[in-house]
DNA sequence: AAGGCTATGCTTATCGGTGAATATTTTCAT
DNA sequence: ATGAAAATATTCACCGATAAGCATAGCCTT
C-alpha cells in the first residue's frame, strides 16, 4: 500500500529517487500522469489499467475532456538500477517542480509535488485540526 | 484490547519497545499515523483497512484532500524480532519525542507521547475528577 | 570528423535502518 | 523471599537508501 510522505531532491538531470518502500508496489515500470492540483501522479501498471477502465466507461462531453487530459498527459517511466526515474521536462514544468520535491503515497497512487506547493496545499483551512477530528469521527477512527 | 500506560525509552536509533501486552493486538506490522494532540497513533492492520475503505469511498472536492492528508500522514511499521519499532525521524519530530516516551492504550489504537507532553496533558484541568464527572453526566454515563 | 549535448550509469559519502549481543529490570511461580 | 523467565535498555557492527558528482557512450550538429 502506498502511504507516507518523503522529501527527496531532483538531481541536476531531473531524476529523483523513488522511496524504497514504494518500489515493490509500483513495479519496475509505471505510468506517470498529470495529476489534479499541480502534482504528478504515478500508477502501477495494474492501477493504471483500472483507472483507464473507469475513464472509458464514462459518457458525455466531460468524459471526452477527461480522457484527453489523462491519456495525453501520461507516459511510461522506468525505474533505473539505482531506484531513480527521470521526470521528463514537460512534467517537471507542469507540476512546477524545483529541486526539492515531496513524494506522497495516496493508497492507490504515488504523487510527486514541489515541496513549497505541497506545504501550501497542506496548510488549507479545511485541514484544521477541528475539521480533521470531524472527518475522523465520520469515518470511524 | 489496548489499555494501559507504559513508560519506555527510545534508543539512539529512534527505536522503542512496544509493550509486550500490545503486540498480539497490533500484530507484526501496524500503521503509525500523526495523532491529533502532538502524539502518534498506531492502528492494527485491520483497523486501518476499514478506515481506508471508508476514506476511499468518500466523494467530492474535500475527499481528495482528506485522502492526501491521512494517507500521507501514515506509515507502515514492522515490529522486529526484539519487539521494537523504528519511529521515523519525521514522526519523532512531529510528536516532539525525546528519549523518554509514554505508550498508552486507547482501546482501538495505541498512542505514543513524549513523556513531558503526556504529563502536561494529563495535568490539564479538564481532567480533574469533577470535570470528568461533569463530562460523564453530559454524555449520560 | 570534431565538438558538444544528452541520457545513462558508476562512485563515493553520509545517514538512517537492521540485527545481534549483552546487560538490566521486572514479573511470576515456587 | 528466591530463582527462572520474560521484558526492556543499551551498545556495536553492518547493510541499504539517498544525494551528489563524475564518467562514459551514443547522437546530433556543424
Amino acid at each position: 500500500m502506498l502511504i507516507g510522505e518523503y522529501f527527496h531532491n531532483l538531481d541536476t538531470k531531473g531524476r529523483v529517487s523513488i522511496p524504497s518502500k514504494f518500489r515493490d508496489d509500483l513495479g519496475g515500470t509505471f505510468v506517470l500522469s498529470k495529476g489534479v492540483n499541480d502534482c504528478l501522479c504515478a500508477y502501477s501498471k495494474e492501477e493504471w489499467e483500472s483507472f483507464k477502465e473507469e475513464l472509458l466507461q464514462l459518457r458525455g462531453a466531460d468524459a471526452r475532456m477527461l480522457r484527453r487530459f489523462f491519456f495525453s498527459g501520461a507516459t511510461e517511466c522506468e525505474i533505473d538500477t539505482q531506484g531513480r526515474v527521470v521526470i521528463p521536462p514537460l512534467y517537471r514544468e507542469y507540476a512546477g517542480l524545483g529541486r526539492e520535491v515531496v513524494i506522497v503515497g495516496v493508497s492507490n497512487c504515488m504523487e510527486i509535488w514541489d515541496k513549497a506547493a505541497w506545504n501550501k496545499y497542506m496548510n488549507n483551512p479545511a485541514l484544521e485540526s477541528a475539521e480533521i477530528e470531524n472527518a475522523m469521527e465520520r469515518l470511524g477512527l
